[in-house]
DNA sequence: GCTACTTTACCGATCGGTCGGTATCCAAGA
DNA sequence: TCTTGGATACCGACCGATCGGTAAAGTAGC
């Protein structure tokens, strides 16, 4: 086997599985080893710096499929409120109805190294930025759309939060909904 | 040695401290045992079910603290909107300006235990009931004050996500000063 | 045969947990 | 009042298992 037996991307696909549901802490390299089918030893071949490495790889990874996958639809063409909407799907299928964890909350303890911290923070900013550009593009002023911005992201990781509490999904869904109306000027 | 070191409500204040900074598995009971000045040994004698047990009376700790000074607060007599300011100030203190982590965030993580969950179930909807009570009482209907609960629980807890990540309080400080708009009619 | 990748086998440290004690206190008996 | 014995609370030493991490030996494809 001198090919790869399993490409990056779903090594990390699979890692962020096991992280939001058990916290960086609570996730052994046997566990991610298991998961993966790659022996620990393969594990440390394609990440020198063993698993705080996986964990800012994975970390990454979520960042560009928010990149790819978010923010293209936040930024496309037609009316901000539809637009809201689509990004509000997008969430909901990533957020799997509200059955898993949000890696940003997950992994943000403060017991995390500095480097994950600002990987965190750095995700995070982008994620309000793009929702503030489409605030702003609606015709909010400046910092009434950043507001807006926060005010939506500290509403879908609350009803996470809620969801996975509760066990029920509909703190998440109705808070999705209320994602244009909080985006846009009506 | 007959008289114990260390009283239960200090030691499970130590080990909420602990808990809500590196999380449920991120605690060892070493750190545990070094922390609250008890061998492992006689973390054992108090606590017989090992960590998982002090893990439980934590929660139940929490919970009794949230009875006797966030509900108290919360039934007071006087308008509801300054029992909401006070209760909001309550909970700026527990959060010490959104500097600690929310317990029922942290160890909600779908790995743990039923009782775990269970434990943290009964206390986050006693919590929305207290809210939904001073909602009530102000004026909204069941539905309206049930659901403006949720979403000031919701608001909590992603503004103190949001304050962790971003390592700024104003996100959680501006969420504890609508909290009163929230809970009641104007 | 060289390179890329994976595996077997191992390391010391730490994990959660247990055992046989020991020190302290209090109450009953003389 | 003094002794003594049991309950209470704690502790040092230890257990097997697993932790994160490493070295060296394969093995597949160019």
């Amino acid at each position: 086997m001198a090919r790869q037996t399993i490409s990056d991307s779903a090594l990390l696909d699979t890692a962020l599985d096991l992280f939001r549901t058990h916290g960086a802490e609570g996730v052994s390299l046997s566990q991610l080893s298991q998961a993966t089918g790659l022996e620990k030893a393969s594990l440390y071949y394609r990440f020198p710096g063993g698993k705080e490495e996986i964990i800012l790889a994975t970390l990454a990874s979520v960042g560009q499929w928010f990149e790819n996958q978010l923010f293209p639809a936040l930024r496309s063409p037609g009316p901000p409120r539809k637009r809201a909407a689509k990004a509000a799907e997008i969430l909901r299928a990533f957020y799997q109805d509200g059955a898993r964890s949000c890696v940003t909350d997950v992994l943000s303890l403060p017991g995390g190294s500095p480097q994950r911290h600002q990987a965190l923070q750095t995700a995070m900013e982008a994620w309000i930025a793009a929702f503030a550009a489409l605030a702003r593009e609606s015709g909010l002023p400046p910092a009434a759309a950043r507001q807006a911005a926060e005010e939506a992201v500290i509403r879908i990781e609350g009803s996470l939060v809620l969801s996975r509490v509760l066990a029920n999904p509909a703190p998440f869904h109705r808070t999705l909904k209320q994602l244009p109306d909080l985006l846009t000027t009506r």
